[in-house]
DNA sequence: ATTATCTATAGATCTATAGATAATGC
DNA sequence: ATTATCTATAGATCTATAGATAATGC
């Protein structure tokens, strides 16, 4: 109907074009896919016409380095902010897994589609690279910090961060939100589903057994992380 | 140049063009993903033309479901002779992860775009939905079995299921035997690059520590394991 | 004047089919 | 006659740009 230029300084308007593109591309994305979803179907999803999405956004790539920021940044975060918060270095591990984990499961894109796609474009997502290198290396360096202080294996941290980031993400190769889409598990009669928070800490109760010296310790592991969770 | 039918009784003929077509599309959808991939680059890979390819398959569905099949087919068959040759549950559990994880390792696609494609198709990917299940029901059975006899904590069985085959696969989010793919992890100097058995191996013990009521007996399952290992 | 939208469309690409052509086996 | 390939191309779709148009703020 009527073109022009909507309000922009009055409030920082929830309507703003460029946040209503990333949500309508993170649902496509997600449900069908990143190079299956068209531009002009984020335009329509995001109520613009298929050309007017060109002016906010040069390409699917930029849009997507938008969403995918936030996949390595939300971690990092916590991760950055769960070490200033203090706990013995299984605690602090058993917190991470199981927000990373949980964040994810509301966050279900593809993380392989994502990483060929951003290995394809260094330039766009460099950034990208770069705080998925911080992630990598704090976790790696909790992981070792617990060796050292002996409440954990003797691991390769290296290779136990991989390992704990991969099976995080996982989750997502069965867990789904997303309506419509089949589950890769049985949708048995009989309790089919389970609930983010129920995942995450499954998980993380899960790696954290695989990672402990003495595994006997979870329970006061969990209720240290429970107790100690940052805001 | 020279158009015309090959031959085909004398010898099962290693040139094949099915199987050709298939190993080509394979080596593609790895590595740049299914959506991504057309049927010319398909065919250019199996040096046919763009067009002789539909002489073979109709759609790329149809190539994606004879590929997609070996990825259950093979852990599932894994795991019923692994039932047959005994051992406890556990033992067998070790065994069944390791093989998972290392088949992952070879095969390298995203098993994330696998499932909504085959989402988006019933009819077409009818036999893999079904060997999936079996695939589900074969490990819960087995984690099952291994909590009953008191080898495994009690855990919920459907639940650890799901979460030991989306580990195995989630391997495939940060290793990638394929060159020119940028690996999620960091390229370190030093001890940068594990192998299959390698990652299987700890993926293996990770899992399992994390299920077993005594982790201490973790040697144990892994001897127990590698002397029984099936052909 | 600036900001943001629209219509229209060029150009690239991709799927899938039609129909000609060639080699082999009967 | 059958099997398998090729060339050529119709038709669909998708990206991205050009240029007109309209609303707002100065």
């Amino acid at each position: 109907m009527a073109a022009g230029r909507p309000r922009k300084n009055p409030t920082p308007t929830t309507q703003d074009p460029r946040a209503q593109i990333v949500a309508a591309a993170s649902r496509l994305f997600a449900r069908r896919g990143i190079a299956a979803t068209t531009m002009a179907e984020i335009a329509e999803a995001a109520g613009l016409g298929a050309s007017s999405l060109y002016y906010w956004f040069r390409s699917k790539q930029q849009i997507l380095e938008v969403i995918v920021t936030d996949v390595n940044r939300l971690p990092l975060e916590f991760a950055e902010r769960a070490a200033l918060q203090g706990g013995s270095p299984s605690v602090r591990l058993w917190r991470f897994v199981q927000f990373d984990a949980e964040t994810l499961c509301a966050f279900p894109f593809d993380i392989n589609e994502i990483h060929r796609l951003a290995g394809e474009d260094e330039v766009t997502f460099a950034r990208y690279w770069q705080e998925r290198q911080r992630l990598n290396d704090a976790v790696e360096h909790l992981v070792a910090e617990g060796t050292r202080s002996g409440d954990l294996l003797d691991v390769d941290p290296r290779l136990a961060a991989l390992t704990l980031l991969a099976n995080d993400e996982a989750v997502q190769n069965w867990y789904r939100p997303v309506e419509g889409i089949r589950l890769a598990g049985r949708s048995s009669e009989s309790g089919g589903d389970y609930s983010p928070a129920e995942i995450a800490t499954f998980v993380a109760d899960f790696s954290l057994r695989g990672l402990l010296r003495d595994p006997g310790t979870l329970p006061d592991v969990r209720a240290a992380a429970a107790t100690f969770a940052p805001a």
